[in-house]
DNA sequence: CAGAATCCCATTCGATACTG
DNA sequence: CAGTATCGAATGGGATTCTG
């Protein structure tokens, strides 16, 4: 296990202090979103976070690696490959990471048109979703984003989003990038006016419409941080 | 208004990285959770931090109000002091705050004998309260903290703590300081083991024992991360 | 007391080069 | 590709001083 970094940053015993003592330095808690939705190596944990060096990454794993949030897994001899992965405890930050996200969300500064990544739009499905809006709808869908492929659910007033292939999907969508779907849903832009960005959908047009429909987007607060009424 | 600090740490539309933009930098999330519980002046929260320093409390301040989490208020002339304060928007990062507290306090690296400030505890409270358990209970308390005055209800399997008195609470406790109440609540240490730390209580027994019993601490992995079965 | 202004050291980061 | 090593630049933060 390797050593853990600094220890004592605030002298605190309240949760929230110590919770920043783990993973409060910069990029960890974005290491631990790209993680959210499954081990990664190391070159695709850099391809979710521009900006990050090498070494800040190496460094990152390593400390949280020191405090059980990640854990390190070598992949069987065919292909020895080393992934990253989140412990249970890491997995459980989730509700943290999203309530952190929906709380941002919600100011008028926010930039959407910035990059972002398969995961973190998956993230923000599972955190936007109303499950209100999702009476009576059950369909799955296949996402296929760059390389990565998602499978998404709605059955019961419940939205699963998670790694995988799935045969037989209600609807299809292919985008280059995360950012056109995202486009797609939280800015209401028509699929056929994202033809340019190189998104297709295919399959059953009804529930794909259901589908971007399930993720109202909040933003309640003016700049001056007051709630708009 | 102050001028915005860094503004493009990470380059990244995602909800979650936004907020570390904003309260991501050191001590920024604990001056929030400082002032949570109402506005406090700068030395209050100086008092609340243990180890902050004035400039790093004075930079801090200033990028939280550049981007409206935070906004100083000139209190009228007689005593003409200035207070801080979060904005609605500020006030609606608790949900986060805590989220992020229940989590890192499941670990069983969390040390509960450091410092804790009366805002710490307050939000504790909030965070760890068990709806269920309060069940047909209704009362109000008065903490006593140092010179901190909080009152506590509970009624309709609801609870709230907030700063202010209250002529004829169901009971009292007066304590120096929050940890001895914290090693009542949480440690199970009974009131009378707690004499030597001048806590005292008073009132009515029974419902400062009910009261005491609504805070289940969870703890539910080990220091692998595990989850414990 | 509340905070602004200086100074200076320690840490951190990014870029580049290197290695299995 | 998956890191490690090194180095110079930038930043951050503590201590101190000063002011209203």
């Amino acid at each position: 296990m390797a050593t853990q970094k600094h220890g004592k940053w605030y002298d605190d015993a309240c949760g929230t202090a110590f919770a920043l003592e783990l993973i409060g330095e910069r990029w960890s808690l974005l290491i631990v979103r790209e993680l959210m939705l499954g081990g990664r190596r190391f070159g695709e944990l850099r391809g979710g976070l521009p900006g990050i060096s090498a070494k800040v990454l190496t460094e990152r794993l390593e400390s949280l690696e020191g405090v059980s949030v990640v854990k390190r897994r070598q992949l069987p001899p065919p292909a020895s490959v080393q992934v990253y992965e989140l412990t249970d405890w890491g997995y459980a930050a989730e509700t943290a990471i999203k309530e952190l996200g929906r709380w941002a969300a919600q100011s008028s500064g926010h930039d959407p048109t910035l990059p972002l990544s398969p995961a973190s739009l998956m993230l923000s499905f599972r955190t936007m979703f109303a499950p209100t809006l999702a009476e009576g709808l059950a369909f799955a869908g296949l996402l296929r984003i760059g390389t990565d492929r998602f499978v998404v659910r709605v059955a019961n007033e419940a939205f699963t989003a998670t790694r995988g292939e799935i045969d037989d999907p209600d609807f299809t969508i292919v985008s280059p990038d995360a950012p056109s779907i995202a486009a797609m849903v939280y800015g209401k832009v028509p699929a056929e006016a994202l033809g340019a960005t190189g998104l297709t959908t295919s399959g059953d047009a009804q529930a794909l419409q259901s589908f971007l429909n399930l993720f109202p987007l909040p933003k309640t607060f003016d700049a001056s941080g007051a709630a708009t009424t």
